[in-house]
DNA sequence: TATTGTTATACTCTATAACTATA
DNA sequence: TATAGTTATAGAGTATAACAATA
């Protein structure tokens, strides 16, 4: 301990914090606006739902519920809200008569395009007041982030197993 | 309409619609982690509290009710949760009998340091399996991204009025 | 009278546990 | 019997409205 880092190390940990204080900073800006948009009042909850749903269509309530860290009760809730505003649909599984299959209606595919315009301007007031040079550097960081995350966060990847089953392990 | 649009404002939407991926990303992985620290069961609400407190040292219930966009009387709650735990408290203010100066405290801050470091590991192991370029783009477009939001949102900037109140417009 | 903070009430989110239907 | 999903109950987050104390 003690010893000089290399200076990849360094400018790692440094990313890393840097990341960490904006990611706080827009926890706070965008919960403040979310009821802003469609004049829907859509809780910070049921948006994680609408996310996970966006990126894996048709999975059924319990995956839901491991992608969100939730209870399997507190997801069954959270989609009677959901589908009572016309934004989830519970579907029959064709494989298995006890589970479902949730999916986005257009409705509420329609949401997020909103939500997110919404939120990519409010991205772009704070963007256009970057450099040239730094605005590069940001797209260029978040590419290889995003890229990086993909790999590293299996939660997240679909995989088929050897009986054809999705796993999200 | 439909004209081509300058190279720097196609890069700049860009960089908007990639940073909202990857806070989505973000927002949906974090919350599965929070109860992972301490043992103390602070919810996504009380975290803000306490990144805001950090932020702004002494502000009033009211001040930090228009930081977090809730209601006077949900931050009160969520001051009484904090304050049970150990976490914020309630101090008389030396300008008016009638306001609060509310503050992390030790405990507070500790939790907030053990959480940040929780979370920086997470961001480290992304990070880690960036290439060097996209590491060093990674830094520099977050510095400027939040040199430029700090400039751009003035609601998070404490700024002194004639009277020497505290301002957050 | 206006402002700061706290209660009263009602609805949403969350978890654990009990329950129903299916495999 | 084990699993998928739904209720039951209880505690936390949220907002509106009514309230006390202070300015």
């Amino acid at each position: 301990m003690g010893v000089n880092p290399a200076p990849s190390h360094r400018r790692s940990r440094e990313s890393a914090r840097m990341a960490c204080e904006v990611i706080e900073l827009l926890e706070v800006l965008w919960e403040r606006g979310r009821d802003a948009v469609s004049s829907s009042p859509v809780s910070a909850s049921q948006l994680r739902v609408l996310y996970s749903l966006d990126r894996e269509e048709g999975i059924n309530l319990r995956t839901l519920g491991e992608l969100l860290g939730s209870a399997p009760s507190s997801v069954s809730r959270l989609c009677d809200r959901l589908q009572a505003l016309g934004f989830v649909e519970r579907a029959p599984s064709p494989v298995s008569r006890r589970e479902l299959e949730l999916r986005l209606t257009s409705h509420g595919k329609a949401y997020l395009l909103e939500l997110r315009a919404r939120r990519e301007e409010a991205l772009l007031t704070a963007i256009a007041a970057m450099t040239p040079t730094a605005r590069k550097a940001l797209l260029e960081g978040l590419k290889g982030f995003q890229e990086a995350v993909d790999e590293t966060a299996p939660i997240l990847r679909r995989g088929d197993t050897e009986d054809g089953a999705v796993r999200f392990a």
